[in-house]
DNA sequence: TATAAAAGTAGACGGTGTCAACATTGAGTG
DNA sequence: CACTCAATGTTGACACCGTCTACTTTTATA
């Protein structure tokens, strides 16, 4: 009695899947390779089946790049409360977590932070917002624990977070190249990030 | 004896005129809507005459991103030999006319940075490399002169083009939405910059 | 059980990158 | 100066792409 495997007419669900198409595509050959022909193959649907769910191209890319925010926020999220840390330790394992997020889905990373291919619904605006107050949030922890000083929480944000995209982006993309042992950069990183929260 | 205003066949400097194209219709309307026959349009060209210069629309871009990175160095060099200013002057400079370079070119900009429309050529990456050496020229600078600590410049190098990369990326794709005063918020990064240099 | 909404399909169309064949021009060479 | 040939630009053609429209199949519901 068990289902035929068989193609049904109905997916099922494909709007969720279309999205899990996109990031492994993506991942494997790069945004630029992306056609909803290809897709709709890849998920064993007939070419124009997505527009059932996406009202476009770019519409199902910002879905997608939505969806990778929330994992993102996610993976952040778990390592902000991991408490068998101190709030310093919490701290670095934010880190640690982002960097590895953007390595191990580097062309999904990139696509969320893609001007070209995303247009910024409501949605997708929180899901990266919510990505950022991640980042406040432990902030916060940080300067009630007296680990950091206290400053405006937006700006000391907004210096951790553009240190964090903008290293993420540039090994993504191999622009820093001189990199013998990476965890030695990164916790250089880390020494300077601090010293410069700390005064 | 003035030069027919007429159309003539050939067109006399077409690589670079494309070249031109592309930043103009790129920086007005986004990568995402250049098309090889709106470029050759714009230039007065027929549709493939381009394919005399480019191999096809990827070498274009790159081309493109390639010229960016020149005139990005540029910038940044006379920055740094603007000797009115002493060392540290210099540096701020610089980091002043990187985030007017991103902010005043954002597609651009993005392209230079963007994996998806480019073709790492040699060139490219020379280009690209030459630009990150104005930093770390800088940064020896000020080392020599005592006004940083001395280390591994090219970790030095690595942190603080990491940091005005991500600040520029998310500024131009306006993930930084509380900023009430961008001069301010650019002390504040120079402070955290220096301090976490100098110790 | 009837029916309407939801989900998927096939056909068609204009736009796009780019190859191949042809046309025009300008730079040398005799 | 005439000739030639490489460089440069044009037109035609083709496969592919996003997406609209009209049609079909399934599911839900009254």
């Amino acid at each position: 009695m068990y289902e035929d495997i068989k193609q049904r007419y109905h997916h099922g669900d494909l709007r969720v899947s279309l999205i899990k198409a996109t990031v492994e595509m993506i991942n494997q050959q790069g945004v630029e390779a992306i056609t909803m022909r290809s897709l709709s193959n890849w998920v064993g649907v007939s070419r124009t089946a997505a527009y059932r769910h996406f009202a476009n191209k770019r519409d199902l890319l910002t879905a997608t790049a939505t969806e990778g925010f929330k994992q993102f926020s996610l993976a952040l999220r778990v390592a902000r409360l991991d408490y068998s840390e101190d709030e310093v330790g919490r701290f670095r394992l934010m880190g640690q977590a982002y960097i590895e997020f953007a390595v191990e889905h580097s062309a999904y990373y990139s696509l969320m932070f893609s001007d070209a291919f995303i247009k910024k619904t409501d949605a997708f605006n929180k899901a990266s917002s919510d990505a950022f107050a991640e980042l406040e949030e432990i902030l916060l922890t940080l300067q009630q624990a007296n680990k950091i000083k206290t400053e405006d929480p937006k700006m000391q944000t907004n210096f951790v977070w553009s240190l964090m995209h903008g290293f993420s982006s540039l090994l993504i993309n191999g622009k820093l190249e001189h990199i013998d042992d990476l965890s030695e950069e990164i916790a250089y990183l880390d020494q300077k990030i601090m010293a410069s929260l700390v005064e």
